[in-house]
DNA sequence: AGCACGCCGACT
DNA sequence: GTCGGCGTGCTC
């Protein structure tokens, strides 16, 4: 018999084991590697990918697959050799990397059933278990408790089996359409519906069933019962709903473009692989270089994945595509349903597509002949995904172009500081567009001292400037944007008598109060308190709510502007699938003049009527003690600065903060991008910081606060142990220490963090320790590698 | 993750 | 002497 290598999807505390299963005769024809597996693991059942095939095994009593799950394998040879690659440089489980590429719907559900066992002698209980039952059919028949199965299962005369369920849930509708040789006398005389059924479909060739109404559905059955018509079964794919914005039309590409386009196709033409970081400024036509590439992969034969970092966020990218490549295009993101996902990943399978446009995980999209991956905004945070397996889109998609001799293609108008460090490395190509397409100069970007504001008595959000420069806009019926990187009402809520701040029992986080103040809720766990009408220690009903969201901010616009018409667009507002879409129009039609919002804003808004643009407080970023802070900031100043001024009309941007000094606001307000880069790459150098090192962030995460301290203890002395047993060259390791946010969700938290210049050592060295699994019990080690903060 | 094994204290 | 607490370790 052969045996299968199976990687078996259960926590089991060993990274990257896999089993060796017996192939039964009947399989040993059907099975192919990629395909999931159900097999006995321990007592219980498993489900399980098998990653190969061979002859032998030096394992001894190799136990037999018991089931398939899929004729086709699901998992190409190349995503086998991709999940080995994430296992290993994300230090996680395989079957985990194997579940992150397969979209929920194709996991299946288990379902207990219960069979006789050896001890069963009762022969109506043997004969009612002929067949697997379950709980709830055995009580109906034999009227047992929990405690009597309880006891049948030890003395074996019940077996309690796990059956695996595949979701069905694909949709199908029925095709009904005239038999060829099929006339109306066949239908009885008297049979109106019948008549009426077969005129429609004289004129129409075919109906879809399931639109009848219900009396014709009565009459369709017996007509195909009588052999009249015939039916068939037809798959249909569920399309998600697309946003109706309307397209510009693109005239020629600029010289900038045309460059960048060909350089790109040459790459493809010689079906070369390569990567490049595509950095145009706001406005350059980046989308229009991704749309002409597809166009050419397409004539190739090939396919392509375009990336973004949140589709609900970039519609007029997904509108572009679909109305450029229509039926092409599937759309994958965490707005659909399961049903939904499953079967758009099913069309792109079936290579029925050959566009997908997606977040994240669509960088899995089980293309057979895939040619192109394109990330736009490839700086953006949500790339990196924060469970497990914490992989970095952008480092996986690497890795695939890699595998199968593919372009990537990085765009950004402000991209990563390790993007730009690669590109000067050589490791990606470097192509710009330093000009917008229709070639409007970039907006100017006032920075407005918000500490001189105050010691010239002026306490308001608004500095004098930007109400000038509000009122100006309003007056000529030009439209207002302001930004502010936080929600809710207030960010702390204080008792002025006695000083107690309002904080979430399990996370230690203070609560954000929301509506004015009726309610706070804690932005972590959404553990919620209702109208804190008074001071809970102190009995004090007098409460400041300090700090400013959003909603503070819109409250403020519409008395300081009372004829305004005043919209907010932030997580809390765009709570139906539809809100974005409302919101977009409404300000594309001029129904809105001042929008207020987060970093929801910061892309893909174009309006053309935007000659105000207000950053709020521009660096509240800035006081986060991440290492990111200052390229954080830099990149949403110049990501939100681009809203202003796309069009004809001359653009604005007020910029408001309290550290106008700061380097990052200093470059960002001057558009001095690589004054700004070599900056902060001195910086990080000096500190060993991103991309001269990587990292790996360590949490040690447990209920009690004595035993996460000592763990961590453990944690950092194991760490310095292998350094030295190994002689790992330039690495330091950092802590412990209490983590930044110590207490989330009561797990109280403590930090290891490695810097080292050799990652594929540590790496090594890790997998092979087992290393997460190496500490006590009731305490979680969780690994991060290259985190993109340390908070 | 389950599930069994095994080693200790509180009972019939 | 035995029932059951949960710490430990294994699953091809």
């Amino acid at each position: 018999m052969k045996i299968a290598e199976v990687a078996v999807d259960c926590p089991t505390k060993q990274l990257n084991k896999v089993y060796h299963y017996l192939v039964p005769p009947h399989l040993s024809k059907i099975l192919s590697y990629g395909a999931r597996v159900i097999v006995p693991f321990g007592r219980q059942r498993m489900l399980g990918y098998v990653i190969d095939i061979k002859g032998q095994s030096e394992v001894e009593n190799l136990k037999q697959i018991i089931d398939v799950l899929d004729a086709d394998p699901l998992i190409g040879d190349d995503m086998i050799k991709l999940g080995k690659w994430m296992a290993h440089r994300y230090i996680t489980n395989l079957a985990v990397c194997f579940n992150a590429m397969l979209p929920a719907g194709l996991k299946t559900n288990t379902i207990e059933k219960y069979v006789a066992g050896n001890s069963c002698t009762n022969e109506e209980l043997k004969a009612f278990m002929s067949k697997p039952r379950t709980l709830g059919e055995l009580a109906k028949k034999f009227n047992v408790s929990s405690d009597d199965v309880a006891c049948y299962i030890k003395e074996k005369v019940l077996v309690k089996h796990k059956f695996f369920q595949q979701k069905s849930s694909k949709k199908y509708i029925d095709i009904l359409s005239l038999n060829a040789r099929s006339s109306k006398n066949q239908i009885t005389k008297g049979a109106f519906r019948q008549h009426q059924l077969f005129e429609v479909l004289q004129n129409q060739g075919e109906v879809v069933y399931q639109k009848l109404p219900t009396e014709l559905k009565r009459a369709a059955n017996t007509l195909v019962e009588k052999g009249v018509v015939q039916r068939n079964k037809t798959q249909v794919f569920r399309e998600p709903d697309s946003i109706n914005i309307k397209e510009k039309v693109i005239s020629d590409l600029t010289a900038h473009q045309k460059k960048a386009y060909e350089m790109i196709s040459e790459s493809l033409n010689k079906h070369k692989q390569d990567n490049f970081l595509l950095w145009g400024v706001t406005g350059s036509g980046k989308t229009e270089i991704y749309l002409r590439l597809a166009q050419k992969i397409i004539t190739q034969n090939k396919q392509v994945i375009v990336l973004v970092p949140e589709i609900s966020l970039t519609p007029l990218m997904v509108n572009r595509f679909k109305s450029r490549f229509k039926d092409d295009v599937a759309v994958l993101h965490s707005g659909l349903s399961q049903g939904e996902k499953l079967d758009q990943w099913q069309k792109i399978n079936e290579g029925k597509v050959k566009v997908v446009v997606g977040a994240r995980s669509a960088v899995f999209a089980p293309f057979k002949n895939l040619g192109l991956i394109i990330i736009d905004e490839e700086h953006e945070n949500t790339y990196k995904q924060e469970e497990n397996p914490k992989y970095n889109t952008v480092e996986v998609a690497k890795k695939r172009v890699k595998l199968l001799g593919g372009v990537l293609i990085l765009g950004s108008a402000t991209p990563a500081l390790e993007s730009i460090y690669k590109a000067q490395k050589g490791e990606y190509k470097l192509l710009k567009l330093p000009k917008r397409a229709n070639s409007r100069p970039m907006p100017k970007i006032d920075v407005i001292d918000m500490k001189q504001e105050l010691t010239e008595g002026n306490r308001s959000v608004f500095s004098r400037k930007l109400l000038n420069h509000i009122n100006n806009s309003l007056d000529n019926n030009e439209q207002v944007v302001l930004f502010l990187n936080r929600r809710g009402f207030s960010t702390t809520t204080l008792c002025r008598k006695c000083g107690f701040t309002f904080k979430c029992p399990s996370c230690d986080l203070t609560l954000t109060s929301h509506d004015s103040g009726n309610y706070m809720v804690c932005h972590y766990c959404h553990y919620q308190i209702a109208n804190p009408s008074k001071c809970p220690s102190c009995k004090s009903i007098h409460l400041a709510f300090n700090g400013i969201g959003t909603e503070k901010l819109q409250k403020k616009v519409q008395e300081t502007f009372p004829h305004s018409r005043v919209l907010r667009m932030d997580v809390d507002t765009m709570s139906s699938k539809d809100s974005y879409n409302k919101v977009y129009q409404q300000f594309a039609n001029g129904q809105v003049d001042i929008l207020i919002g987060t970093q929801m804003i910061a892309k893909g808004f174009d309006f053309p009527n935007v000659t105000t643009v207000g950053i709020v407080i521009a660096d509240m970023g800035l006081n986060i003690p991440d290492f990111r802070s200052a390229e954080k900031t830099f990149q949403l100043v110049t990501q939100v600065a681009g809203r202003a001024g796309r069009d004809e009309k001359e653009g604005k941007v007020i910029l408001q903060t309290y550290s106008p000094e700061h380097y990052s606001i200093e470059h960002s307000s001057s558009y001095e991008y690589m004054d700004f880069y070599t900056k902060e790459l001195k910086i990080r150098e000096a500190l060993n910081y991103p991309p001269f090192a990587h990292m790996i962030k360590f949490d040690i995460i447990a209920s009690q606060e004595e035993k996460v301290r000592s763990e961590a203890e453990k944690v950092s002395f194991a760490l310095k142990e292998i350094l030295q047993n190994h002689k790992i060259k330039k690495s330091e390791i950092l802590g412990p220490v209490m983590s930044p946010r110590y207490k989330l969700r009561n797990n109280y938290r403590w930090q290891v963090i490695l810097k080292t210049k050799d990652l594929k050592q540590w790496l090594d060295v890790l997998n092979k320790a087992n290393f997460p699994y190496k500490f006590s019990k009731g305490v979680r080690v969780s690994i991060d590698v290259d985190p993109l903060t340390t908070t």
